[in-house]
DNA sequence: CTCGGACCTGAAGCGAACTTCAACTCAAGG
DNA sequence: CCTTGAGTTGAAGTTCGCTTCAGGTCCGAG
């Protein structure tokens, strides 16, 4: 008990995430494993902290896409100081503020906005948030969640 | 202009949605429309405010069919009120409050979550928050931890 | 009446984030 | 040594929310 490393049940067990999803993040390089004689996967026990990172940059609303460049920027060689996490959440910070901040603009107009006699949608303060709309051409884009 | 029904072009346009959205919203029964003799949909005005909450509802993190299940719930027969329609956004206000809460929980939480020494995540209440997280999108559950 | 742009349909494709499957191999307890 | 449960792979399947495509039809301005 209390090895230096983790076989993928493990590690499923540990951090929630099914041993499948393991493997699709380590083919996406988010995680990492050294191998047994035998192939099988052994997961340093920082790998919790990545699959940590993994899941919570997930409900902040981040892709795996983006995560994965964000774990690119953590040093590589050694392994990654409180520091170096807390300057990663950082980033991600500011746009749970953003995305915090547009839900409560949401919540603020939608009883007035729905129940309003307004048709004229694209001046709607809710319907046509004037912050996620800055590209996507002429007319009305409605930009979602993803910003 | 200004005519008592709306072609699917002119519906795409005013909303910001677009025509192939339209046809797939009618598919699963989130909007209707007439059709002329030659088939073509043509669209009551008040389509606008249907598809209007339907983005919105969207940007809450509900699906599309918890936004059909809601819309149902509309009073068949007569164009719905302000109060029919205020009644169903209150309703999705309640989860935005939640789904605000649980952001501000998670930035709260972030730093010094992600920072600490702490590699318990089962226990770590940005990693395991005690409440349901709405899903974000297809796929991206959080799949807690068994207690 | 003609022309071109808007519209129709069903089927297929897409991308994200996984899961499932089949057919194996590995590793640890008895 | 043998069994059994855990692990391996690549390929294919799943769900969601659409978009794209092919092959046609409609309709309104000229």
């Amino acid at each position: 008990m209390h090895e230096a490393t983790l076989t993928i049940g493990q590690l499923a067990e540990r951090s929630g995430v099914a041993p499948s999803a393991l493997r699709y993040y380590e083919r996406l390089g988010l995680i990492h494993a050294a191998r047994t004689g035998g192939n099988q996967r052994r997961y340093a026990r920082t790998e919790l902290r990545r699959v940590a990172f993994v899941r919570i940059s997930q409900q902040v609303g981040v892709s795996l896409d983006e995560i994965r460049e964000a774990l690119d920027s953590l040093p590589a060689g050694r392994t990654p100081t409180p520091d170096d996490w807390a300057a990663l959440s950082r980033a991600w910070r500011d746009r749970l503020d953003e995305r915090i901040r547009l839900l409560g603009k949401l919540r603020d107009d939608l009883d007035g906005c729905i129940g309003c006699g307004c048709l004229s949608l694209q001046r709607c303060t809710l319907y046509n948030p004037d912050d996620s709309l800055a590209a996507e051409g002429p007319g009305a884009r409605l930009v979602l969640p993803r910003d």
